[in-house]
DNA sequence: TGTAAGTAAATAAACATTTACTTACTTTGT
DNA sequence: ACAAAGTAAGTAAATGTTTATTTACTTACA
């Protein structure tokens, strides 16, 4: 039997996930992508059910897994609170910084409803994302060294920031002066973390 | 001449939003559009040059300029710091919770090129969105109050969470129990006024 | 009655997916 | 050691559908 081209099913994803971040997800066609990665349509459909089951591993395998392995580097749920939470920004920054097309889909995560149902239906099923998060967050509760919130709240309130900071991160790129250091990431981590603090 | 119905044009934008919603901006298509408001795909185009156009103006006209006004209703930017940005919070959260559809836009405002363009173009050209709230945060620091940040730094500590917030508060709509309420939003305004405090 | 607003139907291009075929590698019998 | 068979991976081209937009016509009102 014929092997798999490996090399192949890297290229259709790192292709589509160029052509999500610079064209939108709104356009992106398998035809397109065939043609920039250089295979025939049906190629894609060996690998992948149909669009949506592209978009959707493309999403959890090649993007959320990537990130979640990323953002937990060194990362361990008996830290202390304020050195945890700063290893989680500075890691998802770094993660950002290299990898400017899975942030682009990160985003359409939020409002595709397509890639929201799948993330939501995935994360039931494996568990959790971000296990170790929820785990270091409710250790820093009990402790009675943050407030009590739910996760998701939580969640928001440490993590948020994050996306928008390193969003405006690539808005200045292209400027004479980037605002957006990994300074300016610890700073605004500080305040994150003292406003949490009780 | 044959006057313009404004029903039908206020019937496109409701709709497009409700179909971008629902199905998400990849499957919008004017001919779907069209049949939903009952026209002809060519009423669409009289009144808007082409789809670029009508997502454009969907999101400039009919939801930033109604967020920005409804988020600044009983706001002035002399307010005292934490009351400020109270009301800031509190007018997103009210403006969202009833333009479900609205805020579902939004967030496409931020990961599809299109949009995001469109933003940066209007915002440049029409002096600034959210320009009392800038002169607000400037007075803060000014006063000494607040920390110093660049202005795109202090908008998304003070206000990233808001959005994350507000999608929880959808996402529980339909489970038996509502995390998000007033109350909640007061809280972590509260949390995220704290960090920012000099 | 003149005219822009509106319609139904058409156009050509692009779309997701499939068909019919070829290629390249593993397995197997000698 | 080796060639021929078996097979999934891959291709080029076609499928029928949907797309954005236009054409040619009708309608309703100043």
């Amino acid at each position: 039997m014929r092997p798999k081209n490996l090399e192949k099913e890297q290229a259709i994803r790192t292709i589509a996930l160029r052509i999500i971040a610079e064209e939108g997800l709104e356009n992106l066609s398998m035809q397109k992508l065939a043609k920039a990665a250089n295979i025939s349509p049906r190629t894609i459909y060996i690998k992948y059910e149909n669009k949506e089951d592209l978009l959707i591993r493309l999403y959890i395998e090649e993007v959320l897994e990537a990130y979640e392995a990323a953002i937990l580097v060194k990362f361990d749920e008996t830290m202390d609170f304020a050195e945890g939470v700063k290893r989680l920004w500075l890691n998802a920054f770094a993660y950002f910084k290299n990898n400017r097309h899975a942030f682009a889909l990160i985003r359409y995560g939020k409002s595709s409803p397509l890639l929201n149902k799948a993330f939501q239906k995935a994360n039931i099923k494996e568990g959790q994302f971000f296990a170790p998060i929820l785990r270091f967050l409710k250790l820093q509760v009990a402790a009675g060294i943050i407030k009590d919130f739910p996760f998701d709240v939580q969640r928001a309130l440490l993590f948020s920031p994050v996306i928008d900071l390193v969003a405006e991160y690539f808005d200045y790129k292209d400027r004479p002066k980037q605002i957006i250091t990994e300074k300016t990431m610890l700073a605004c981590c500080e305040v994150v973390i003292k406003g949490m603090l009780k």
